[in-house]
DNA sequence: TTATATACGATAAATTTTGTCGTATATAAT
DNA sequence: ATTATATACGACAAAATTTATCGTATATAA
């Protein structure tokens, strides 16, 4: 419960790595996976969603590679999250609304103060504490 | 990610129905688990649970049911939800040592850093917050 | 032309969460 | 005593989510 998923903890350890490399530098899915036993596919698409999403650039071909195309300090960890795995809240019905036990659930207001705490305690937190 | 697990959400909703009750009444599985849709076996056994965690107290036969025995300002989320689910943490290696990647990973300690600002902030919220 | 690296969809495996079933035990009410 | 009601709890099954694999296409430096 309440735990990260492997995909953002994998994208965390690869944003750390680029950020240490040699300015300008560009580091291979591949030289990443291998150094940190994270399999290989599956940091290559992380990799590729956040390219989508414009935190790195790619360079195809050999010598090929990923950096960091962001200031690390403008952005926060909730907006990386959320990037990766979609809006956040500790229950669906923070964002969804289609949930049949709205009305008489006790707990709904409560919860969404609980959450907003949350969401506040990412939000102030960036990219650049994780990855200094 | 990042969700509390419907176990938790049941266990809420139970919390607060029965601090909602007439003093000293009790409260059955069945007549929660009917009032906001929750399966009722499930309920039950988390009612279980929470009696062995001493949270609340069953009363067996007929016009029996359960109780809040605790004073809910003393108990935060974050025990609440550890009695029910377990270690809080982002990731597993806040309590459990035993990955192989420990020594090489990067992002151990700022995670461990944010991890402790989560615990934080559920350590704050007593459970009265959310039942009142 | 070749080797390397990204791009990406489809699908499978593994894990976790969620739910069901059956049986035992306690006890209030009749 | 008998019956109906409610908790107690282990074993198991279904569903959902997460994690990983596979295959193929495309771009490009050497």
């Amino acid at each position: 419960m309440l735990k990260i998923t492997r995909k953002v903890e994998y994208a965390l350890i690869a944003l750390r790595h680029m950020q240490h490399s040699p300015e300008g530098s560009v580091s291979n899915a591949k030289e990443i996976a291998n150094q940190y036993g994270i399999p290989q596919h599956i940091l290559a698409k992380t990799l590729q969603q956040m390219a989508r999403k414009n935190m790195i650039e790619a360079t195809k071909g050999p010598s090929g590679g990923y950096k960091i195309t962001v200031d690390l300090d403008q952005i926060s960890l909730k907006d990386f999250f959320e990037k990766l795995e979609g809006p956040l809240g500790l229950m669906d019905c923070y964002f969804n609304t289609d949930c049949v036990q709205m009305k008489s659930c006790n707990i709904l207001t409560p919860i969404q103060r609980i959450n907003q705490n949350m969401r506040d305690m990412f939000s102030k937190t960036t990219l650049r504490e994780i990855t200094q």
